[in-house]
DNA sequence: ATCGTAGCCTGGAGGC
DNA sequence: TGCCTCCAGGCTACGA
């Protein structure tokens, strides 16, 4: 499922394929798809044609085109972006346009100059598309808001609907003593803490655990309890892991597919605690655990992670 | 205000 | 074989 490192990789893929170019139409065959569009699929329609996709970019796990008015006297900052969530199933593929259509085909969008299109395909739905306002952004103060790059449009400015999310920890604009000070205030465990978008975007339930298991820290460990070197290992984790599975990405990705699958794969090999279930820790031997939280897995090392005493869910 | 949970959705896996 | 249940999980709305 798609989580920070794949978002990465996809907005990669979009940078390539699609930056620059001149949107003729958008076609929305699952209204769920848009359904955050509050405005409906026709409006979301008639504000993607003749617009400019300027270079994405992404916060998190969202991912947004800005979008610029094509034709004449068009030099004004970008106000609107096409932005996207792939929840759990959702890709972005970009191929020949007479290509067949998916199975879960839920938006298609094509361009002026004929080329190469770009589909939303979602079996799950949980993923959508919309049309938004940009505004400026409430986290990344410098102005400069990373992705390791300087993009013409868009510069500190974030789509309306995401200005509560956080920055991630792979962006300059994100504040690690903030984050401190706001696991302190908070009353939970660590691990739904990382899973809030608001304290610290990015992270989802497969890199969370990832992120645990580096820090050696179990997921119900209270956020109010974490020393400051314990915090800044749970936020390196996340960083060391989400970094070295966008290097791994970044290489499978040269197809025309902006996206090479959904389903994760190419990291798969590298997990050191998700899905190990039974398996033996890489550091101690001893077999990883699953337990259930949040309606769903967490898998950590009994050893290397041992239950606090007192424990926050 | 803050914290925690139900529900959205589909198809693959496994049980019987 | 075919039907059933479980499972995956990010996010929002809502309740405590």
């Amino acid at each position: 499922m798609p989580e920070l490192p794949e978002v990465e990789v996809v907005r990669r893929g979009l940078e390539r394929w699609t930056a620059g170019r001149t949107i003729a139409s958008a076609e929305v065959s699952h209204p769920r798809a848009v359904r955050r569009h509050a405005a409906g699929p026709a409006d979301f329609a008639g504000r993607l044609a003749g617009r400019v996709a300027l270079a994405p970019r992404r916060r998190g796990k969202y991912l947004w085109i800005p979008l610029q008015d094509g034709g004449e006297g068009s030099g004004g900052a970008p106000g609107e972006a096409l932005l996207a969530h792939l929840g759990m199933s959702g890709q972005l593929l970009v191929g020949e346009p007479d290509r067949e259509r998916e199975k879960h085909l839920r938006v298609r969008i094509v361009f002026t100059d004929g080329g190469h299109d770009l589909r939303f395909v979602d079996q799950r739905t949980f993923g959508h598309l919309m049309v938004c306002e940009l505004v400026p952004d409430a986290f990344g103060g410098t102005g400069d808001s990373g992705n390791d790059e300087e993009h013409k449009g868009g510069h500190g400015l974030v789509p309306e609907p995401i200005v509560h999310i956080a920055a991630d920890p792979l962006e300059d604009a994100f504040d690690a003593e903030a984050f401190f000070r706001a696991l302190r205030r908070r009353k939970t465990g660590i691990k739904r803490a990382l899973l809030d978008q608001s304290l610290i975007s990015g992270v989802g339930n497969i890199y969370a655990d990832e992120a645990l298991w580096r820090a050696r820290l179990h997921w119900a460990r209270p956020t109010e309890t974490l020393t400051r070197a314990e915090a800044a290992r749970a936020l390196e984790g996340a960083r060391a892991v989400m970094g070295a599975a966008l290097e791994v990405g970044g290489t499978s990705f040269d197809s025309l597919y902006v996206n090479v699958n959904g389903e994760s794969g190419y990291f798969e090999r590298s997990l050191d605690a998700y899905g190990r279930r039974d398996e033996p820790c890489r550091r101690c031997g001893t077999p990883i655990r699953r337990d259930v939280f949040m309606n769903r897995s967490s898998y950590s090392c009994p050893t290397c992670q041992p239950r606090p005493r007192r424990a926050r869910y």
